[in-house]
RNA sequence: GGAGAGAUGGCCGAGAGGCUGAAGGCGCUCCCCUGCUAAGGGAGUAUGGGGUUUAUAGCUCCAUCGAGGGUUCGAAUCCCUCUCUCUCCGCCA
């Protein structure tokens, strides 16, 4: 959520930044609610100061054994018109709120201005990619061959977009995630987090999940039960929401999270696109990186961060750059964000493996999630970033595609030969 | 799943319809005193929002005692619903 205080004081400046990201704000509808809102809450609260007034009044007449019968009298007709104009409050601040939670964030200035993905710029690349003398297959023709990937068992399971892994494939999908966790736990400063994987709508509302998103989510009932609950679509979710309604001492920042998680996305609307393979799952696994920092350092901490997930790609030797998404592509909540897309030869393309980003303080609003700051004595807001360490479905078929010979075999990159028990290829 | 107990400020803990945004203690901050240390004395110390203001400070108002509703002129206190925590029993990886 954007600063409520914009639309009240910014009002035009900020439907301007909005623009830049393609999203209308309709200022006309915004400044008639806020105009009713002012009027309505400043009665409101007159009307409330009245009745503290006389009711401490009737207090005081009694303990001294007064006739409360007339003051009781004259109070009385304010409770009608309060409770009346409390309600008209209510529905103007929730028509406000629900106006509010859909306003995505403001881009950062440094973020190209364009209208989609076309305009996104490549900031660095690192590696070649990579050539062979032979017709490099995808992943599914791989996995097939090798008989360790299979979709159409998976299907009969459960439905399309899921996917069997076995064997030494299975393996190395599981030696990775232990891999990249042991990297940003030893050398990048994170602390690992074991979380849920199924949570509530508070916390999908304070990552900017919802309401906006609500169809991109696997939703579970339980029984009788009357709460809602979900699939996590990201570890983003239950660990940035660890530090929900906290307050942080200066001392703690910045907080660094890495956890694995499953992730669950019903992707919903995306029906034509990435049928083929794993790069487009219901279910994948993904390693993720959190971190909550001061609010003055986010950016330089989006650059660590990303630094943070580029290392393992170099780790693996993976071909890979670096894209700053233009305003138009940028995610609902996010200020300012880089993709990591590695270099496929099955599909003769870069592919997104990681996506990182700086909330600045849209999500730590949301959430609630504040540190002291020692300046001001006073709780402030965080700056919240996150970022792919790396999605490992999707970093299995870079490794798949990159690492294949002419027979079809795949090659162990050797940082990951310790995570396999020393084997060196897969055939 | 059954039975019981509980949720109050950074922490502990009182309060059981009105003078309680909340006693007391701990912690923390500042000041005084004490040649160091220990001890002692004094003051301060929640959060969110509105109005005023260019904005801050200031002033002022409102809200908040797990959450939501209700009763009442008035609720931390009474009633209802929910959530969470703890203890015992059962079950279980």
């Amino acid at each position: 959520m954007i600063d409520p205080s914009l639309i009240r004081n910014r009002l035009h400046e900020t439907a301007e930044i909005l623009a830049r990201r393609g999203f209308t704000l309709d200022v006309a509808a915004i400044e008639k609610l806020e105009a009713q809102r002012k009027e309505t809450q400043t009665e409101v609260e007159r009307l409330q100061h009245e009745r503290n007034r006389s009711s401490k009044a009737i207090g005081q007449a009694k303990a001294q054994g007064q006739d409360v019968a007339p003051l009781m009298e004259a109070v009385g007709a304010l409770g009608d018109r309060l409770k009346e104009l409390q309600g008209q409050l209510e529905s103007i601040q929730s028509e406000l709120s629900a106006i509010l939670l859909g306003i995505p964030n403001l881009p950062n200035d440094s973020v190209p201005v364009g209208a989609g993905e076309e305009e996104n710029v490549e900031v660095r690349r690192w590696g070649t990619p990579t050539e062979m003398d032979f017709g490099p297959k995808d992943h599914v023709a791989l996995g097939a061959n090798l008989g360790m990937l299979d979709f159409e068992r998976a299907a009969r399971l459960s439905q399309s977009r899921f996917m069997t892994m076995s064997g030494p494939l299975a393996r190395l999908h599981r030696g990775l995630i232990s891999f990249m966790l042991d990297i940003h736990t030893r050398e990048h400063g994170y602390t690992e987090w074991y979380v849920p994987y199924i949570v509530n709508a508070d916390s999908l509302r304070g990552t900017g999940q919802l309401p906006k998103f609500e169809e991109e989510l696997f939703a579970l009932r339980c029984g009788e039960d009357e709460r809602q609950l979900y699939l996590i679509p990201t570890a983003e979710v239950p660990v940035t929401n660890l530090m929900r309604e906290e307050i942080i001492e200066a001392g703690m920042l910045p907080r660094r999270f890495v956890a694995h998680t499953p992730c669950f996305r019903s992707e919903a609307g995306s029906y034509g696109k990435d049928t083929r393979g794993m790069i487009r799952q219901h279910q994948f696994e993904k390693v993720e990186l959190v971190q909550l920092v001061r609010p003055e350092e986010s950016y330089d901490a989006l650059e660590a961060l990303t630094g943070h997930a580029e290392a393992i790609l170099q780790r693996l030797g993976l071909p890979y750059r670096v894209v700053a998404l233009c305003t138009g592509d940028l995610g609902f909540s996010s200020a300012k964000t880089y993709d990591l897309e590695v270099w496929l030869p099955g599909q003769q393309c870069y592919r997104e493996i990681s996506s990182c980003s700086n909330f600045e303080s849209f999500q730590a609003r949301r959430l609630q999630a504040r540190w002291r700051n020692p300046e001001t004595g006073k709780p402030e807001l965080v700056h919240t970033l996150n970022g792919s360490g790396l999605a490992v479905g999707r970093t299995l078929v870079a490794i798949m595609e990159n690492f294949q010979d002419r027979h079809g075999a795949i090659h162990i990159p050797e940082a990951l030969q310790p995570y396999v028990g020393g084997m060196t290829k897969i055939a």
